[in-house]
DNA sequence: CACCACCCCTGGACGC
DNA sequence: TGCGTCCAGGGGTGGT
């Protein structure tokens, strides 16, 4: 469910509460969402019967270090020791943070701060990931290589070449991080219905005007949902537990059947690379080059 | 390269 | 109340 809004909101609360603060002591209570490039395949997947993790693998999760910067790119979140240390963050899509006290289920990893407070990674589906690198120049290397470029800089240029040569439904496209980072099935429908783009559009016949008010769309949605806190869809929440608010400005996603609020004709649902697709088949229309 | 089925998981909604 | 079933949909993998 985190797509580019809610990972930044968590990027701006946690840069916010963390820095310049010591990690006393990291704890991984599920081995299983905690990586590290060095294993074998872990800069890919996740270890999943790996040993415990040895001592000096504590220090690449921060332990003992000082948060100097939190970074994103796309859904993904690094956070960077003054060591240089920098842990990667992959919230999948019920993954979430929380500074409360409060109990909670499904914590995987948790940082304990110079200042008695504890930041709790906690993912109930466990989808996600916590990846330990030596550097962010390693993380950026093995993680962030083979990602496109980031949704909220992206530009009618960016996009064209994201888009190049693809017959892929436009829809397809977007939620392709290879080519797009940060864009999810809420943004997807969202953008394209802002820029009266049909979701099967094969992505290569978009014409520049349209690729142009697709980016300046998808930026500015973005953008919107940030300002709002991200989408809060049944128990995501920010890190102190408040809710984002932009669920409310949603005009396609999860809204099949009802009335279009441009035209007031009922929304159409399909299956697109097996998501969920909503959209307007009279505001959104085939283009032609 | 593109598409698909399948898998990793749990919780909430819904029908009976 | 409780049980079975479906759905949510990020993303890796392997097959066609």
């Amino acid at each position: 469910m985190p797509e580019l809004p809610e990972v930044e909101s968590y990027r701006l609360a946690l840069e916010a509460e963390l820095l310049s603060h010591r990690v006393n002591a990291v704890r991984i209570l599920t081995r299983f969402v905690v990586a590290f490039p060095a294993d074998p395949v872990a800069g890919i997947v996740r270890s999943r019967t790996d040993a415990p993790p040895a001592r000096a693998r504590f220090a690449l999760l921060l332990k003992g270090d000082t948060v100097t910067s939190i970074l994103r790119h796309g859904k993904q979140l690094a956070i960077i020791g003054r060591s240089g240390a920098a842990v990667a963050i992959h919230l999948g899509m019920t993954g979430r943070f929380s500074l409360d006290a409060a109990p909670a289920t499904h914590v995987h990893v948790t940082w304990h701060l110079d200042d008695g407070r504890t930041l709790r990674f906690i993912d109930p589906r466990r989808f996600g990931l916590v990846a330990g690198h030596e550097s962010f120049d390693d993380l950026r290397t093995k993680r962030w290589s083979r990602l496109g470029p980031d949704a909220l800089a992206i530009t009618p240029k960016l996009l064209a070449v994201a888009c190049a040569g693809s017959a892929r439904p436009i829809k397809s496209l977007l939620l392709d991080q290879s080519r797009v980072a940060g864009i999810g099935n809420i943004y997807a429908d969202e953008a394209l219905f802002a820029a009266r783009v049909h979701p099967l559009e094969p992505a290569h016949n978009l014409a520049p005007d349209t690729l142009e008010l697709l980016a300046l769309q998808l930026r500015a949605i973005l953008t919107a949902a940030i300002d709002a806190g991200g989408s809060t869809i049944r128990d995501h929440r920010m890190l102190v537990g408040t809710a984002g608010s932009y669920q409310n400005h949603h005009r396609v996603y999860a809204r099949a059947g009802q009335p279009c609020n441009t035209c007031h004709q009922l929304l159409v649902g399909l299956r697109v690379s097996g998501r969920a697709t909503v959209f307007c088949r009279s505001c959104q229309l085939h283009h032609e080059k």
